[in-house]
DNA sequence: CTGAAAGCGCTTACAG
DNA sequence: CTGAAAGCGCTTACAG
């Protein structure tokens, strides 16, 4: 034999029909044991493999769903794409991933390609993206699903964005601090940074606490963003007691430039994270963060997608809860702030 | 309109037949320019997105690879992963993935599942797969590369894992350590860490260092498995002063227990991980590491696939250059073996 | 429970 | 440079 076996070659050899074949291989049930016996052979003999393009050509859907993450290398995402591949194919469904590298273009272009495969559904993170993503996505009329933020059109499986900030804030003014700094990531493009950053502000100001924009210090996510954030905010007039950061990676970099100038957690300084990414549970106490189930964020968007792809209904948007997760902090800031320079 | 439009549709809109259509989707040149710009102007009014899995069929490849991982959830794959697919989308294949959460019979589901997808090429970690796996991939005739590990028959992107094992005891030996202990994940259903292991203790024998079984530790890899390791490792008659652990997220584990129970590094004991993850050079030193290329790896599959693919040359296997970074080190053992409980 | 046949939406020699 | 037509390998009403 030279080529692939076909389901034809299979229905010859088992002397039934191609119709007997396919329904043996997608609804076994509906043949009798003893053909369908006879038919198994002939594909064990054979080495037959169904053709998933013909079957998604002939059937109208492909089991297969799209999703574009910004980068895979950061636990939080690989856990969501793992939970929801973990889930689809428990459901006979395929993942097809895509990274963008926080490039809202490449994001376009990756979406476009994604498109052209006849994915079932979409996943998309966040809300932010090219006017051009968006066109494709009407255009193409394929069901696409928000993840990690809610939208007000798109059916969504999120976290409160805003909520986070808020609990950080909330944490940090009970603990009697007054002088706040964030480390965020670039918030211009990414909504999830932005509203964290909103909710941390709001917070802060419904209790009468002013915030300066310059408090807030953009970086790319990464230690060394961390670090960064750190010395900048050092360099203030009035230096932070207290500094909110967009994820456990800039709240670990954080640490460590404070760390490496002498600066004792929690005693100097107070540090709010978020992802609680395990490792900070090893690390030595001083860092609190918020918890975000992001595996059940995979398996959530996965329910949805297959409840909207197989009964047709467009899902309700859910969001997931948080919890603020305390290592070890203290029950007051500082007298005053530390001074410490920031120069090395 | 009610549904996708066709290609046919896009044909009559601009008055030319299918095939100009699908010419000027998939081989512009061919096409006079007016023609092509009609053409996409229907293309645009309808908004036209080719189905993939027609083309798929007629054409007789998906531009698709499947790959599948023991987990997302390691910035190792993550990066191979995500190496791969950006080099495969910048030649316009997708990418299907899929984890198998170190179960050899999930994988062997999650294999079956892709080739029955008619992946162009499928990409496996490592050597040791369940029998089931190897049958499906012989009997559906689908290029197989394999990844992180040499295989004899199938072509592979490697590194050296053995190599990797023996520069960690060669530095160790070099620094005049002369009691091991290596903290392994279980090397039964993983080749990569067997070899890891074999490297680290034939070249102890080579070097007339006695290695017993009982000091190599075998544990899950995580944070966990590696405090666990060093426990162990802390009751045996002669507790090591130094220890080879599988990866970094080991010998992290394995440091801040020792840290923990007060063990200074590296004066008291030498660790030697594997990966060099990003964090591991913001830690406070002492945590020696062998760097392994794993984003470059996986551009390199990517590259082997489509000579594959589109050549039809079955590419040569290569190694992958790796290298030990020392991160502060003593350059002589503890004079004795440093007594300390291994108890809480 | 099983079969004959139309059709899914493309690609690709083959002519012109 | 363009078109007519066969064919890719399945699924699925429709009959029986």
């Amino acid at each position: 034999m030279k080529h692939r076996a076909r389901i034809a070659d299979v229905a010859s050899l088992a002397g039934v029909s191609v119709a007997t074949v396919s329904r043996t291989l997608s609804n076994p049930d509906s043949v009798k044991p003893a053909t369908r016996e006879r038919v198994q052979r002939a594909i064990d003999e054979l080495n037959y493999f169904m053709d998933g393009s013909a079957r998604a050509l002939a059937s109208g859907h492909g089991h297969t769903v799209g999703m574009v993450v910004p980068t895979l290398d950061n636990s939080i995402f690989a856990l969501a794409v793992q939970g929801l591949q973990t889930t689809l194919a428990a459901h006979g469904y395929q993942l097809l991933i895509a990274a963008h590298e926080y490039n809202l273009e490449t994001e376009a272009q990756q979406v476009r390609a994604l498109l052209e495969t006849r994915i079932d559904a979409l996943v998309l993170v966040g809300t932010h993206h090219a006017e051009t993503t968006w066109d494709l996505v009407r255009r193409s009329r394929t069901p696409l699903l928000v993840a990690w933020a809610a939208h007000e059109s798109y059916p969504s499986v999120a976290f409160d964005n805003r909520l986070i900030g808020q609990l950080a804030a909330e944490h940090l003014i009970a603990l009697g601090h007054r002088q706040f700094g964030m480390i965020s990531g670039y918030t211009r493009h990414n909504d999830r940074a932005r509203q964290r950053a909103e909710g941390f502000i709001d917070t802060l100001r419904r209790n009468d606490i002013a915030f300066d924009k310059r408090n807030l210090i953009e970086q790319p996510f990464g230690f060394a963003g961390g670090r960064t954030g750190w010395a900048r905010l050092m360099q203030l007039p009035v230096p932070p007691t207290a500094i909110f950061c967009g994820n456990d990676v800039l709240a670990m970099g954080c640490m460590f430039e404070a760390q490496k100038h002498g600066v004792q957690l929690p005693r100097d300084l107070s540090i709010v994270g978020c992802d609680n990414l395990p490792i900070v549970s090893h690390l030595p106490p001083g860092l609190t963060t918020v918890q975000l189930p992001t595996y059940e964020l995979g398996i959530e968007c996965a329910h949805s997608i297959l409840e909207w792809i197989e009964k047709d209904v467009q899902p309700v948007s859910v969001c997931l809860d948080i919890e603020l997760i305390v290592r070890g902090t203290t029950s007051h800031p500082p007298k005053m702030p530390t001074a410490i320079s920031a120069n090395k």
